[in-house]
DNA sequence: ATTACTAGCTGTCGAGTAA
DNA sequence: TTTACTCGACAGCTAGTAA
């Protein structure tokens, strides 16, 4: 992903051509598609098609490759972000409040071992208490995410958790951090904690859970873990 | 709803003012806004607002009452189905596969009473065994629908659900349907059924379950009934 | 068959301005 | 302050055509 293009930059007529491409499935694979298709697609003239993915080429919204049978066209991932912006936009905006759940899989790896420390302080451990509805286990699992879960997590941070206040106690202050009740292997409740000022990359998620998840599913670095989420969009009503 | 305008037959900036009125919270409420905060908004000239709203109006998009302190905008039921084909469209390409939950309210209804009849085919039966898990009371419970659902269930329908296939006995041929996965008052496990032909009017659900719920709820006609149902967006990859 | 250039047309934009 | 007209400028369109 270069330079970020907001979809706001994008003129109207390129991200309807845009998302005329969409449609016809260039975001996960390459896909044949000629100026003329285009044009009948887009309801104007071939010349208006073949000049709306040459702009767009040039934004970096698209990768082509023109044969004589017609250009391959694929949307690249700032071209998909350019598309997500208006779609979580319209979300935002249209969709009821409705619970949806997102699952995770991924291997557990070492933490730092701070997250003993967070989950024991009382000021979390009471609102996990009263808003999870668990006591949790004094310390955290991290799950080193699968390459195609990366996006998943963005998708979870787009919804609407649990909010764990921050506090402060005698030696220092505590932020907020924002709590996704889960499943953990079908079997065992818990929490991903996701911090508003996270010092992990993206790439893992911290997990919660009433019981030592280590000791119940016999856990070594690298074991497989499912877990699965769940968030609500946000009601604008 | 007048005449149904396409969003396709919405020209790309037009689309996009109505997208500004949207995340301006013009959807539910009427929206103070003048032509020149709107113009901000777009990136544009005072003038170039002014004359969008005109057209947005012209096409019934939207609804405005015009006042000296700026006109109070309200996006019409045909303008949010412009942008919510969109909406749909994005969703179908972008999102990935997750379940949802949508939440019915509605009261118990007197039915034909051929519920009984249908359930009760092998040929169903040993489907929804199947696929749902459960093996179905003969007979299905009629719930009306608030009016403010409605509209969910069309959400509802706009989700993956179990295709419970149709087959052919003696007599004559039974058609396809869709069940969604249903949890009961938060209690009792079931499914909702969607007839791709169906008998009944869109506002009454048809549930059925393992269970005779007239009975367990001791529910008579016009009693409160909850049901949360389950779908799956669809998977495009 | 393709894509994409040039030329000329059309429609959208925005400054000025009226109501 | 508003909204919205007129009209000159030019962005984006299409037809014709080249490669």
């Amino acid at each position: 992903m270069n330079k970020q293009i907001s979809a706001k930059r994008v003129k109207p007529y390129l991200w309807f051509s845009l998302y005329a491409l969409l449609e016809n499935g260039a975001a996960s694979k390459p896909v044949r598609i000629s100026t003329v298709e285009l044009s009948k697609i887009l309801g104007g003239s071939q010349q208006s098609a073949s000049r709306h993915l040459q702009l767009l080429e040039e934004m970096g919204l698209i990768n082509r490759s023109i044969t004589p049978e017609g250009g391959l066209v694929r949307i690249t991932d700032c071209g998909i972000a350019a598309l997500t912006e208006i779609l979580n936009g319209l979300k935002r905006n249209l969709e009821e409040d409705r619970t949806e759940s997102i699952e995770f899989q991924g291997v557990v790896t070492s933490g730092l071992f701070e997250g003993a420390y967070y989950i024991s302080k009382e000021g979390y451990r009471r609102q996990i208490i009263e808003k999870l509805g668990f006591d949790p286990y004094p310390g955290t699992l991290n799950l080193k995410l699968r390459r195609e879960d990366l996006k998943k997590r963005k998708d979870l941070e787009s919804l609407l958790g649990v909010t764990i206040q921050g506090f402060k106690d005698e030696e220092r202050s505590f932020g907020s951090v924002r709590c996704y009740p889960s499943l953990i292997n079908d079997q065992v409740e818990g929490g991903i904690i996701i911090a508003d000022r996270t010092i992990y990359d993206e790439s893992v998620l911290e997990i919660i859970s009433p019981i030592y998840l280590r000791k119940h599913f016999s856990l070594k670095d690298g074991d497989k873990l499912k877990v699965l989420a769940f968030g609500y969009n946000r009601k604008e009503k």
